[in-house]
DNA sequence: CTGTTAGCGCATTCAC
DNA sequence: GTGAATGCGCTAACAG
């Protein structure tokens, strides 16, 4: 009644190739010098036997399991996946697996959430936007190693980000050389990191482009909070807008086109991310778009550098490229 | 030099508290009826050690991790995301992790991957819509528990799927209420099983429908094959199209509108699935909604029952449900 | 009710 | 070079 599959333990290996364990263990591992002959007739016992060595006792006695943990505020979020699946593809690729943690939007969760899975892997790659840079800070070294990503910069733990700051920029720098001059930015979530950079950059763009305005409306995530703001940015009088994401790009325009406002001719719009429908909207949304893929890989990056007893940079920054489609034009006025 | 957190041990708790081992374990796992001031004593040297025992160690001994594994073909496509994120939070809910193993569309790898994976966690749940049946059943037996998601009933192993055939019928007769005689179907990758449902869909639909006729056009399951669809599609003559999937809809209805074919004044087009991305189209696409984060919790479900040592159902089916948006309206002629 | 003992399956000191 | 013993941290029989 083998409940477990591969139930073949090391101890059958050695005595069908009558050999001691040490010298299964040590064949198993090609550690030492075994003798040919002996090493050959245990790498037989082991195929006839179909023998694998349990990953369970093997983390048990060496302290490291080849998992990391990933924990995500939610998996709806394009950028999250892309991000996830760069990364597991990459740790995959070193033999490492992926434990995921998807903390449901639920902030307070995610502290659990990390700490619980870092029990069972070797260190946890955390994606938590929403967290207070206070609490982030106390978790943090609880968690070594740990890997932060799209945060700014930490004490002590590896940051892999996107410059989304810079990338703002571009978007408003685009808006501005088309001639609009007063433009709105449908924030995002009150008080994430996310928010704060390109409020930055809304900041930046103000300095470097003396007579442009850009009006700030209260904004979210996701679809719901593109197509809710459509008053409230019409509102402003602008004439361009800067969404927070391009979830929240497409929730716009499509609220604007049942409101008959024509983008771009009317209001330009531009999103954030290039999650891979930004270029199938109505129109084709412009858009500053975020490696996620090579996010991940460089999340992984950073974490094996640690496993690996290295020190990772301290931070990476990925530079988003400007992807002009058709949801921007020329001013309207 | 505590390389792993949380290195206090039950030793450590047991000698704090001034018991055995064995009396921390019961307290811990609240077995056992222990003593009301011992069991106190413990409970307070666990607290002001901050201790919790390792998972490693009591998925050793218990022969039970705690965790199950998924083998999604790929994070791109959304469907399997909402799956994932359905499972993983009724997982969670039981107290389970999930461990993600991406094949990367390597279908070749999948069977590799669900073996490797299962050793280190108590089952699999598998989505591989392109596997062999053949190789699929080879596959399962040695996976013990595991649940399969979007095939066909299988022997010894239970599947949790969308009924795709009873959709695409569906879709199928409101085209047909609209008007439609002349319909093509946009197929999916050739040999997949969701294909194969699709396919039968379509000749219980000629059965229902005399007069009705459906040209088969290949196809994939991406943007691109729709895409590069378009002029086998229409010169089916086709007033009506039936997309493999919202993406293949999606990246046909963007070359429609390049080539100033209106949808869905020339042309009607139903996708399948519903993901997210679907209501923002343009114009809106009609679908039939799968429910993928169901399905994710009917999988955990019929895993969780076996896990329990119970029997799941041998086969759980849902029914999508019809989305009629504005790609579809009544024939052109 | 509690403490002592024996493993879970493996890697790794030690002696030989 | 090889085998015998020790322990990773914990749970579960087994006595007391």
């Amino acid at each position: 009644m083998a409940r477990t599959p591969g139930r073949t333990t090391i101890t059958d290996v050695a005595r069908q190739a009558g050999v001691s364990l040490s010298t299964v263990s040590r064949v198993m591992n090609d550690n030492a010098t075994v003798d040919a002959e002996l090493a050959e007739r245990v790498r037989a016992a082991a195929l006839a036997l179909g023998y694998t060595a349990s990953p369970l006792a093997r983390s048990l006695v060496l302290g490291r399991t080849q998992t990391i943990a990933v924990v995500v505020p939610d998996l709806e979020n394009p950028t999250f996946v892309g991000i996830l699946r760069g990364l597991s593809r990459a740790a995959a690729d070193d033999g490492y697996h992926v434990l995921i943690a998807d903390s449901a939007e639920q902030v307070d969760e995610e502290a659990v959430l990390a700490t619980q899975t870092r029990r069972r892997t070797d260190g946890v790659v955390l994606c938590a936007p929403r967290m207070s840079d206070a609490e982030l800070a106390a978790l943090l070294p609880t968690l070594t190693p740990a890997v932060v990503v799209n945060r700014p910069p930490q004490h002590g733990t590896p940051v892999v980000a996107a410059d989304y700051r810079t990338a703002f920029g571009g978007l408003i720098d685009h808006l501005h050389g088309l001639g609009h001059r007063r433009l709105a930015y449908l924030a995002g979530p009150p008080r994430s990191a996310a928010d704060a950079e390109r409020r930055a950059a809304v900041a930046d763009g103000l300095e470097r482009h003396p007579g442009l305005e850009i009006a700030i409306v209260p904004g979210g995530a996701d679809f719901d909070s593109g197509a809710a703001a459509r008053e409230a940015v019409t509102a402003t009088g602008a004439t361009g807008v800067l969404a927070f994401n391009d979830l929240v790009a497409m929730g716009l325009l499509s609220t604007l086109a049942e409101a008959d406002i024509r983008v771009p001719a009317d209001l330009s719009v531009t999103g954030c991310d290039d999650i891979p429908f930004a270029r199938y909207t109505t129109p084709p949304l412009t858009t500053a778009a975020v490696p996620t893929a090579d996010l991940g890989a460089r999340a992984w990056a950073a974490m094996r550098a640690q496993l690996e007893g290295g020190e990772a940079d301290a931070a990476v920054s990925l530079e988003p490229r400007l992807v002009a489609r058709a949801s921007t034009g020329p001013a309207a006025r």
